[in-house]
DNA sequence: TTGAAAGCGTTACCAG
DNA sequence: CTGGTAACGCTTTCAA
């Protein structure tokens, strides 16, 4: 591994035009510039790591604390592990995995150490732990969730009030009366802090326009089918004919399964929207219209306020909300006719 | 964050000690360990990562490769990243997260720069780029996994050979005389290393036996538990009184699914035994004798050979097989009588 | 446009 | 058992 002096060496000029030339933080006359290009390539240089966080103001690497605990859903996680990798890649930045109950001691340790130069925070938790670790430390923390208590944070997500609200109004635009909302498993409303402000928002939109709601989860544990298709059921039963999807792409499939064995079709019969769903609704066996949680979209966000945070200005605690979007997939239609529903 | 010389000012020596203590490299009386250590204390005092990458041989940073690509079954991939974040830490080791086609562009580049002290790579394909990247570059890699040419690499894995041989000696030992392998999906057997093993270790024993084995795959797509119903149904139809599964928690309970909708009974019926899962086959609706994939086991081994190549020593290079243990939960029995199927 | 040199905070060698 | 000090390889200020 050949190092600065063997490059500056080569092409005959002093580290520092080598330094310059890499970094552009200096103006190189072109001719120098090609000799030191040259000379790397040649030698193959890459400036090393370890001196570059001592020497320089940044190590280049972002913590990503993520427990990925065994109850969650999987899918949904790798996502968002993804989404921030790449977004963290786009900006010359690398992830250092905290997972586990290591997520606190290694939020600790890594600000700690200067090994990184922003903490983002994944899966958050209503009383997430973490929250007071980064009130603690120095180093920037970004949370892509929202705790309960988000005071002088840095937080990003989706606006998911507004997707339930959304939601809520396609169905109640269209004439539906009574809504049901497919909700997540159990534990998620407790363990997880988007599932109860989706709930609380399909509510509240619900009343205001004067309709009624109605909501059931699904199970207890992950890919649990029949608790799904019984959550779908119960809402039906109890005459929604507009149905709320806040739930894995599994349970989705369950609930049209449901619809599908009562001899119901969307949208002729039922309407189905889905909200916050990270899979593609597209896909299933009936098209469903989507408000979608795009993993990106926070990811890259944070990623943003992360490098923001750095500069000397730093960046303005808060909650950043993403702006739903409403993707149009035909599951959408006004209710059966009542008088059929009389018989 | 206070630095190595201000501990060193507190405790009133010099700042080599302070080192030396800390890192127990070199004998220190009591009484100064006891000063140093208060002194780090109260200035909550941690080492500098960079300082330390640079002055010492070691980053304590290992790269982990995983791909996450979204054809894979997430659940198992979080797993093995989360077995190895545990391994590595409880080797004071961090992970650094190397995903999609930054895998390789990654490696190369966390190898040139010194960042990493070895790299783990996961979701090993059978013709794996990184196999010849692993070739190229200095730093210690370790695979789990094996692909095609393994040659003077590194390698860890269950020994799916022995595990699937296993499985069809107890169905042949119970009596078996034709049994049936539910697969993975079709694509695992190209873009994954295992799957083929399995395979063709199920059918080469079988002919050892001398009994009949056939084999099925579970679809196309992930969670598609028609296909995985279709594979099962094919197989009992052409005669398989023992199933080998090897696929998705999803695919185990598909199959569970059809063989009670045919109203046959496990073990009384039909004999089932699992192989390379890593999920708990005690929890589905019927308990199944396993013979799984333990995460921890190959990670845990995979971190382990990776520190053994950082001594001057370093690792013999070649596969390391993991013995597969079988669990037994009581899914295996002799076939029903020939007589009666006679009918 | 370029060079010299002072750090950055450790580790580890050489003395004592 | 302890201290002084030379690396480690880079970034950046100060000079020219």
């Amino acid at each position: 591994m050949a190092n600065i002096n063997e490059v500056a060496e080569a092409a005959g000029v002093s580290i520092s035009t080598v330094s310059y030339a890499l970094s552009g933080k200096r103006p190189v006359s072109p001719a120098t510039r090609r000799r030191i290009e040259d000379a790397v390539r040649v030698l193959d240089y890459s400036p090393n790591a370890g001196a570059r966080m001592l020497a320089g103001r940044r190590t280049q690497i972002f913590a990503l604390t993520e427990p990925l605990r065994k109850d969650t859903h999987a899918p949904t996680h790798m996502a968002f592990v993804l989404a921030t990798a790449i977004a963290a890649r786009r900006n010359e930045y690398d992830i250092l995995l905290l997972t586990d109950e290591e997520a606190q001691a290694g939020m600790r340790r890594v600000a700690a150490s200067g090994l990184v130069d922003a903490i983002l925070v994944l899966d958050v938790a209503p009383d997430d732990a973490r929250v007071a670790l980064a009130r603690q430390i120095a180093t920037p923390t970004v949370f892509i969730g929202i705790p309960d208590d988000s005071d002088g944070l840095i937080c990003v997500d989706l606006d998911f009030e507004a997707a339930a609200a959304m939601a809520v109004d396609r169905l109640a635009d269209a004439g539906h009366r009574s809504v049901g909302l497919v909700g997540q498993i159990e534990t998620a409303y407790t363990t997880s802090n988007f599932p109860p402000r989706v709930r609380s928002a399909v509510f509240d939109r619900a009343r205001e326009r004067a309709i009624s709601a109605a909501h059931a989860n699904t199970g207890v544990t992950q890919s649990d089918r029949t608790a799904a298709r019984r959550a779908a059921a119960s809402l039906l039963d109890g005459g929604a004919t507009g149905l709320v999807l806040h739930c894995t792409d599994d349970a989705h499939a369950a609930v049209l399964a449901e619809i599908a064995d009562r001899g119901l079709r969307v949208p002729e019969d039922v309407s189905v929207v889905s909200v916050g769903a990270s899979f593609d609704t597209a896909a299933l066996s009936t098209p469903l219209d989507s408000i979608p949680l795009v993993p990106a979209a926070s990811c890259d966000l944070a990623v943003e306020l992360a490098l923001e945070a750095l500069e000397p200005a730093g960046a303005t605690p808060g909650v950043r909300l993403i702006t739903p979007t409403y993707h149009r997939r035909g599951s959408i239609a006004p209710p059966p006719d009542p008088r059929v529903e009389a018989d």
